[in-house]
DNA sequence: ACCTGAACACCGTTCAAGT
DNA sequence: ACCTGAACACCGTTCAAGT
């Protein structure tokens, strides 16, 4: 006897964004899931395979609308800005995405104005280098800002912008 | 009847660095570690009030044997391939330490000879600002190739090597 | 064809009872 | 004074039974 599905995968997906950014990675429980979109426990696995598949879908939903939150810029001040923005508006979709969470065509698919980005900073035989070397500053400092890593005291907003200023001359500078 | 201790906290935090390496944080459990010291689970709650408690414990000792194996030196190189090597023999270890489950008081001195460095090469008015950078960068980008982020092929040691390269440029023209 | 209760193996944690 | 078994509340996951 068929009957109509209860809930969808993007209830699904779209309520545990909720719930991550509400009571983080630890609080993103099966049964909290369940609650939310208003069916038992048991039922999401006709959804989705396991919690592991889940968070994946919940970190490249996350990853696309980060993408679509980013400037399209072709400056690095703006790229920074638009994702320190976007993490301290969502700190629980930022360490999912950035920790290797998500599947490996999404985080392809996401650096992709980065590296564009860094030809035009770096040049193409430089490109790559230069991408990386942008996002391991970029994603390294907002990830020690929201860990709590900065306690020496000083001015954080300018460390950001020291930053910024440094790289952009020493990638210029060929 | 006052009774000996069979374990203690110095085993503890032993074994669980142990399991943590060797299972990753989830596998770092309660009965894991009791087992791995010969006692029930019970019992570690005489050592350690409980499991975030014990984890700050691993990643604090994480940190403190970071702080002994980085050499001392005046030069970015240097800091940046120890850090790396250090990352890539105990990488759940790394992980620990850079998301932020550490003590304040052991992050903040375990960051000293980095700001240290950060004089030698932003000058004394940017000593914290390039300590930053500097941070900010080697982290990220030993996080990004711990979790797999490198995908768009190239060399990913040349690009190591550009960021040192870029870097202490960037910081030295004042 | 989907949803459910019941069940299982696992967690962290507490606590009265043993020695 | 420390260790233990038993217990509790919670997980993720499976599955036979309902509709």
């Amino acid at each position: 006897m068929p009957t109509p599905p209860r809930t969808s995968i993007d209830a699904i997906v779209s309520a545990s964004r909720a719930i991550l950014e509400s009571h983080g990675l630890p609080g993103l429980t099966m049964q909290a899931v369940a609650q939310a979109v208003g069916v038992r426990a048991p039922s999401l696995y006709k959804h989705v395979a396991d919690r592991d598949a889940l968070v994946t879908l919940v970190a490249d939903a996350a990853a696309r609308d980060l993408a679509a939150h980013l400037p399209a810029t072709e400056d690095l001040r703006g790229l920074a800005h638009g994702l320190r923005a976007w993490a301290a508006e969502r700190p629980e979709s930022y360490r999912l995405v950035f920790s290797g969470h998500g599947s490996l065509e999404v985080m392809a698919a996401t650096s992709m104005p980065v590296v564009t980005l860094g030809r035009t900073l770096g040049g193409e035989a430089h490109a790559l280098d230069a991408a990386r070397l942008i996002t391991a500053w970029v994603t390294g400092f907002i990830s020690m800002e929201l860990a709590g890593a900065f306690q020496l005291g000083g001015d954080v907003e300018a460390a950001f912008e020291y930053g910024i200023e440094r790289l952009t001359s020493a990638l210029s500078a060929n």
